[in-house]
DNA sequence: AATCTCGCCGCTTTCGGACGCGACAGTGGA
DNA sequence: TCCACTGTCGCGTCCGAAAGCGGCGAGATT
């Protein structure tokens, strides 16, 4: 799909994540370019001038947003701070299956309520779903990969009981753990 | 109408500013007891538990929400700073007509964003319409109770210009200065 | 002939949209 | 009984659009 002035437009007023890094919009009123993805209301469209660069917008004269940071790499400005901290905190419970939700946020610099949210809207997850889904999966490498034991496999993959390894597993695979080995 | 079970659960769902003070409830699941106007979600109907004064709450074992503060003599807690701030605010506009909406918001100790969005919930009026408001009734009575040329009048009531004067009283009383001095 | 009014117009301000992130209370599940 | 989760707000940031502002004059009024 070429990236013609509708496109862009179309891009810009739906926010479309697709297009982020792809081409930016200068707008003439206030001499200020953005990313599309830019949370900004979306301006006039006679207003919108795309570059395919941010260079190249900063050439025809535009200053870079400070919300969206388009002279930045992406991920280093506050617009893209809630999918980092959703990464973020995918990775610290890859680490550490058992850790409080509200420690979490903690280390991560935010409140238990805000971590949520980002969560909620970047993976549709609670923390605790993500942190069962981690332990599932890392339960399912033992179990396949080694013959320890289900209880080993339990408090190695970061439950605390062999009860809710049981149910969590039963949940989230539709079968029990010991199913699974079976069938290899 | 008697303040039973069910018309307080009402005004409680309903955060009915009429019954504000007028009677107070104790929530079980938290034993925390708030104004019915407390934005907290409402409780579940068979938790509550209500009482006429925040002194019989306090007697029946409940510690006081931190948010509507229902131990505190109204307007002294958070959940009431809306409120203040919209009289705070149009009470400074009535000393100094002549106040630009950001200096105004910054004596106020809140930004001219929040500024609005408190004249807007409590007056449904933004800043400038408050404030020429003000201008116009100052203006108003000075028609009426003195002789002084309408330059004058202009500059006493407010405005920077008389251009700015005769449009606005034109837009809030649907007729010239003059027109209203002449009907006496 | 003063004094008022009001259209035109560039320049500022103001206003609202869309988020970020915090606080606190209430519910429900393990 | 904790802990996790959600509802409901407070208040901040930044941006784009819209409105306000105030000269300049030309008619209109008195």
């Amino acid at each position: 799909m070429a990236l013609d002035f509708d496109n862009c437009y179309r891009a810009l007023a739906a926010r479309d994540r697709n297009f982020d890094g792809r081409f930016f919009v200068g707008v003439k009123s206030t001499r200020i370019y953005c990313r599309p993805i830019c949370p900004a209301r979306t301006p006039r469209r006679d207003r919108c001038s795309f570059y395919a660069t941010a260079t190249e917008a900063e050439a025809a004269g535009f200053v870079p947003c400070l919300r969206c940071r388009p002279e930045l790499a992406p991920g280093n400005a506050s617009v893209d701070a809630k999918a980092q901290l959703a990464k973020r905190a995918a990775v610290m419970l890859e680490k550490n299956a058992g850790l409080r939700i509200e420690t979490l946020a903690a280390r991560l610099g935010v409140t238990a309520r805000h971590l949520r949210r980002a969560l909620r809207d970047e993976l549709g997850l609670t923390p605790t779903q993500l942190r069962q889904r981690s332990r599932i999966a890392k339960a399912k490498q033992l179990l396949q990969k080694t013959k320890l034991p289900l209880t080993r496999i339990a408090y190695d993959s970061g439950f605390a009981s062999l009860r809710r390894f049981n149910a969590v597993f039963r949940q989230l695979e539709g079968r029990a753990p010991s199913a699974l080995r079976k069938a290899r």
